[in-house]
Parts: C-alpha cells; structure tokens; sequence
DNA sequence: GATGAATGAGTATTCATTCAT
DNA sequence: AATGAATGAATACTCATTCAT
C-alpha cells in the first residue's frame, strides 16, 4: 500500500529550528481529522504557514512525516507516567488514581488526543509502526497499570482478579472516551464533561476493586437476591 | 483472487439478486483492513469475484457504496437488541448481561466486528453518515443499557449512579475491545481470549454496580485502609 | 479516434422490419441534440424502445449506426431536387424557387433538419463518411443551384456572375438557418419565423440576381451617390 | 510531439503568465480539429509543451478550459467592430464592408476561425455558455449589421427591408463560410479563394441592396420576364 | 532555506460491446 | 428476437514528489 521510499540519515533532518514541530502539529490535526490518506501535503504545509516543497525539506516523504507524528507524541508522557510510579509511595489506589489523571491531562491537550484514534485507524497501512506504536506507549501504559493492580492486589487493598486481562477492562472507558472525542464526539450535540466522566469512572472502579464486597458475597449473606 | 476459473458456467451463475450484498461483504472486508480511501474499487470488485465496471452497476460511486457498508450491517442486530429487552422479564442484571452477551456476538461475525472501529476511523470524513450511525447503532444501543441501569436502580439491584456517564464507562471496554480486535490486536502475539475478556468484565462491572458495597462504604467501616 | 471494427457484411442486418427505422430516428434525435460522442446507445436504445443488445443485433456498432444515420436520411431528397430540375420548363428563377423551396421542405421536418449540424459536427472524426456526405449530398446540391444559375445566366434573366462562388453565397443564409435551428437557435427568446425568413430571403437574392441594376449601375447613371 | 527535446532548460523557460494562453491555444486546435468530447487533457496538454498535470494547474478541469477558449477568443474581436463602427464617417455601404472585412480577417486567424463551429456544435451540452456566446458575440455582431442596415435604409442608400430579418439573410454567407472551412472544406479538393469569395458576396450583396432595383421592378418595365 | 511550477503514477468512473439466457 | 448482466479499455482528475530558481 505504501512505498516503502529510502530516506537519507535520520528520521527527519533538521534545518530551521522550530519547522519540524510546526509541521508535526499541523500534520496532526489534519490526519486526526481526515485521516492519513485524505490529508495532503500541501494542506499541511499550508496550516504550517509554508509551501508545500518545505515540508520535504524536512521529512522526506508523507509517511516519515505521519512516523514522525505518531512517535514523537506520547512518548514522553508515558516516560513521565513511569517514573511517576516508580518513586510512588501511597496505597495502590492512589497510585491508579495517579496514573490515571496523568493519563487524563493528555486528553485536555488537543495535540496528543487524538493519537490513540490516529494509529487506532492507520493500524493496518503501517504495520511496523503500530508495532512500534503498541510495544512503546501501549504496551507500556498496560504495564504499570498492571503493576498498581497486582500492588493492590498483593497488599489486600483489592481483591483478587485476572489481572492481564482487567487492566484491559480497567482502561477500556478511557481509551475509548479518547477516540470517541475525536470521532463522534464531533457530532454531539452537548459536550462530554470529563470530570464527571472521571468521576463516575473512579466511583465504579473503586467500587469493582474493593476487597469486601468480593468476599461478603463469596459468603453468600448479603446478595441473596442478586442474580446468580 | 475468488472464482479465478473461467468456466464459462460460473459467470452467469450469480444472481443480480446475490451481487450487492457480495460487494457489500468485499468492501467491508477491506475498508475495514485498509481504510476507505486506501481501498480500490477493483480490489472491491475482484474480492466479490466480478469486475471493475459490475460494481458500478450496483452502486453509483464508492462513497454510496460505503454507505450501504455501514448501513445495512449493524441496524439489524440493534433491532434484536431493543426486541430481546422490550420483553425480558429477569432482574436487570441479567437484562444487561443478556444486552452484553447479544452485543457480544457480534463480535464473533468478523462481518460484522469491524464496523465500529470503520466508522470510527471516517467519522471526519462522512459527516452525514456519522450522524446517522451515531443516531442509529450507538445511541440506540446506550438507550438500551441506560434503561437497564436505570430499572436496576429504581428497583434497589444497583446502587444510584450518574446513569448518563455510567453507560459510558460501562460501554468502554466493550466499545474498545471491538476496535482493538481489528487494529493493534492484528500485532499481538497470542490472540485475545473473549470469553475470559467477558467473565472478567461482568465480575468487575457486577461489583461495581452492587448496592452493598456502596452502602457499607459510606458507613466508612469496612474500607479504612482506603485511599480517601 | 474511432476503431473501424470490421462488421459483418451489409451496413446493418435487417431483422424485424420496423427496428432499424425506429433506431435510426432515436439516433438522430440524439446525435443532433448532443453530439456523437455524448450519445449513448443505451439513450438511443431507450427512446427507440428496446434495450441496448437489441440496437447491436441492427448495427455493430455505434460508428454504424452513424453512418446510417447520415446516410439513410436526405439521399431520397437530392435526389427528389434532381428529379424535380430535370424535366423542369419555367424560368431559371421558377426553378431556383423551387429548388429552395423543395430543399426548405426538409427544415419542417425535424428527423432531417439536424443532419447537416450534425455532419458538419462530426467531420473531423469520419473523414470517409464526410466524403460521402459532401460528394452525394452537399455537391449534388449545389450543382443543382449552380445548373439554374448557368442556365439564368445564359438566358440573360440572371446577370453574369462568378458562377461557382455565387452559389456558395446563395447557399449559406440557407445553410446558416438549418444550422442555426439545432444551434443557437435553441436559446432564442422567440422562434424564427420561416416563412418571412424565406421571403426576405428570395426578395434580396432576386435583386442580386437580376440583370439589369448590374447594367444601369455599369453606365453609372443610377447610383451616383453609391459607394465606389 | 512539441519540446520532445529534455534539454533541461526548456522546462522551466516558460512562465506561469504564459501557460494559460498556451492552453488554450493548443485546446482550441484540438476542440475545433475533434470536437469537445473526443479531445483528450493529456493531448491538450502535450500540444501546450506541458504534461496533464499541468494542465490542471491553470483550470480546474476540462470545462472551465473549453468555457476559456470560448470566452476569450472573440470578444475583442467583437468590441473592435463596435469601436469601428461608432466612429464612422462614411456611407452605409463602406460601413459595411468595413464591418464584414473586419470579421473577415478573423477567418484568416486559425486560432479564431474555429470557435464558431465549435460553439455551434456544443450548444446542446453547454446550455449556459451558449447563451453567454451567442449574447456577447453573435446578438452584438448583429446588431452592428443591424444598425447600418438601417442607417442606409433611413439615408435612401439602401432600399426598405425587413432588417431584423435581411441581417439574417447577409450574414448567412459569412457564418457558413467560416464554419465550412472547419468541417466540409477539410475535403475540399482545391482551398476556397477567400478574396474571391468575398468579391462575389459584396457583388451580389450590394445589388441586393440598391434601392432602384426595387424602385424599377415595382414598375414592372425591367423585369418582364422575371417570375411572377 | 524557501518557493511553487511541473511531473506522472495512480484511481474513480464511464460506456461501447459481448454473450449466456 | 430480445434481454440485460458483465466486461474492460479509455479518460478525467488528484496529489505525492521533484527541482530550477
């Protein structure tokens, strides 16, 4: 589908100090947009305040500019997000909760936002950078979430649950409320209020990880009526 | 690449009757795969075992035949949704676990599963079209949820939630996992097992909504060691 | 520009004894209201009242069908002119009426007054047929007009004249308004009145024609004031 | 076929001033040569010395170039009679052969001879511009005739005429003249002698004219023998 | 560095023509 | 005889990329 075009050294060469990130900018709201392949060059060029050969004066062709995009975003944040709980002192739930609301302030930048949808769509177009694109932000992001969830879950502070596959659970409403922000949240009619979103979301996940429900229902005293 | 035999028999076998919904299943397939714009109408038409110009006899252009893609496939199984819930007479957990079980097997259609994260992804593009599929399958189906958490509350099965925000969370993960299956799930080593996926997320989303939980919580008794 | 694809013998097979009339009279309607090239055989087929199979079982192709077109249509009508000059006993003017009279007759007709517009159209692109049409057509026409003239002149009732570009003049305005009619003519606020376009017509070209102004004007004695 | 040698210069000699009227030069052969529908961009374009994409640079698709060549070409010519005529001194009849000579020497330009049967023949397709030509060139063209017909008529120079008719009939020669020399006269053994032709048209115009023709013949003394 | 005119490979779409029924 | 589904060559138009200035 697509070239695979030889470029010189380095992914992209600097020459003007500030062009690459303005071009990186406007190429990340026109592909979140349209998509990569309904974004042209020149209308990238042009929300970046230069003409259209510019842009190849730092980045070789289209698809080192969307690499571009796609790697230099996140990255940093997902860094920050571990070595915020590295040094992490507080009970398992407010290290969740501190990765979380990290996680969550990338949503209020309308940058980063929409690169999870990004990727999400040109998955199957550029397979070496959804590798890529999984192995460092996804993977990684899952990573800690799963090692708050089995803190948790080692200290008593949550019961005990599948834990590979509740972080997916657990971090399903977020990434998905990042996508639909930048899909059919275009068609709304109110806007999403995100701290109430988040409020809820913390509400019932606390609610789901809390040790004693768990075992006062093994007990079988306090649900009878529930459904088996 | 299908029906690559030129027996002279099989070119009149099919039907006019049997080519749009043929087109419809070839489109689909590789829309979703490769994105609308990155996808040929001869690689439509081939897939569906006919030529280039037969396709243009069924459908004008390709964003007709798009349209039809998202259209026809996803109405039906909502349609099930709203007429296994209008006459269901168990508790509402078992309402939502029916709703999710049904929405679920979707997924088992690769047909089908690859819809959302399609419409998702050109959503920017098609505007009209994601009125109409955000009107017709998503907020139908939140309709749907919203009245089985709101009978459960109203009967004291579930605790009182944020019922707007609260379908939200709850459809996340569901949401996300049908997007993940057809983009970063392409890369994952061993493929997702759905039916520990599901038994994890009714464990995690019952606990959540389970009104015992809440109340003793509030009775600030059982959860000292929890985060404030 | 146009393959000459070999058809089978004969200008078009004959079957069912009324079709090829009933195409050829849809093709003209068409070719003369949009041009060859914007014509196409389904229209034509449509309006005379088949499908598009049915027209290549009467003519091969489009070219044929063209052909037959021009072909078929104003032969019969030269040939009448021809018949009506040869035993003709008046004055060379009677005959010149009349000549222009018979030829105006085709104007009424709206199957025949497209032809020439057509033709003229199209000569670019069939250099055999316009051959056809100017050597039997067009030249057989004007020898006619240039025989009446000759014979007027010979008996002093016209005056002498460059005989052969004479007729090209007297041609034109006639010409001009065949032309005109599936031309211009189609946006003009009020129809043309033919009639008075005729009368004009013959009232200015007996002036031009008659010998004696030409005689008066030569002795000077008349037009003093008349430009040189 | 034009600027086949790559000599490295010559592409960019040209200048972006420059390449509209190339186009539409090279357009206007082709148009005239093949008619609308069976010109193709990339011929237009490879005549012009540049390649399709070019072409497409400078108007934004194969219409608005054939609205261009149409629009521009005869409108000077148009406001140049005009201009001629409001200014001139002499009699009704020099005027005349002012104006015919003027619009004659468009004949002689290759470029311009051919938009009228052009036009003529992509009237059915182009509604609008049709209207737009035959509003700015033809009705002006005409109704220049039309003013010095009148003038002569209201100074006795010419004899009384249905005018809005009589121009009709005058410029019935001239039209088909210049849109023969574009269809039938490709075939023509031996090339029209154009100062012939125009000879003979004033010969036989002026006489049609001449009021004392008239005069006599309404006396009856001249013209016995002439029909009834 | 920056420009923007030019290129040409690539895709959507049309329509004359075929042929099994 | 007639049909009309299917074909595929042909053409308008786009846009990533190049390169002389």
């Amino acid at each position: 589908m697509i070239n695979e075009t030889h470029c010189p050294v380095g992914r992209w060469l600097r020459r003007k100090e500030a062009r690459p990130a303005e071009l990186i900018d406007a190429a990340l709201d026109l592909f979140v947009e349209r998509g990569y392949a309904a974004t042209k060059m020149e209308d990238i060029a042009k929300r970046a305040g230069v003409t259209k050969g510019t842009a190849y004066l730092y980045f070789c062709n289209k698809e080192e500019l969307f690499k571009a995009v796609i790697r230099e975003a996140l990255l940093p944040r997902v860094e920050r997000g571990e070595a915020l709980l590295e040094e992490f002192q507080g009970t398992a739930w407010a290290a969740f909760e501190t990765l979380v609301r990290e996680w969550w302030t990338t949503m209020a930048d309308p940058r980063l936002s929409g690169i999870p949808k990004l990727m999400c769509s040109e998955c199957g177009n550029f397979p070496e950078l959804a590798r890529y694109y999984k192995a460092q932000i996804i993977d990684r992001t899952l990573k800690l979430m799963l090692a708050v969830l089995e803190r948790g879950m080692a200290s008593g502070e949550f019961r005990r649950l599948d834990a590979d596959y509740a972080v997916r659970v657990l971090a399903g409403p977020l990434v998905k409320a990042m996508i639909w922000k930048h899909s059919f949240g275009l068609y709304e009619p109110e806007p999403t209020d995100y701290d109430r979103f988040l409020a809820v979301y913390f509400d019932l996940i606390r609610a789901a990880l809390a040790p004693h429900s768990q075992d006062l229902l093994s007990q079988g005293t306090l649900l009878k009526g529930a459904p088996q």
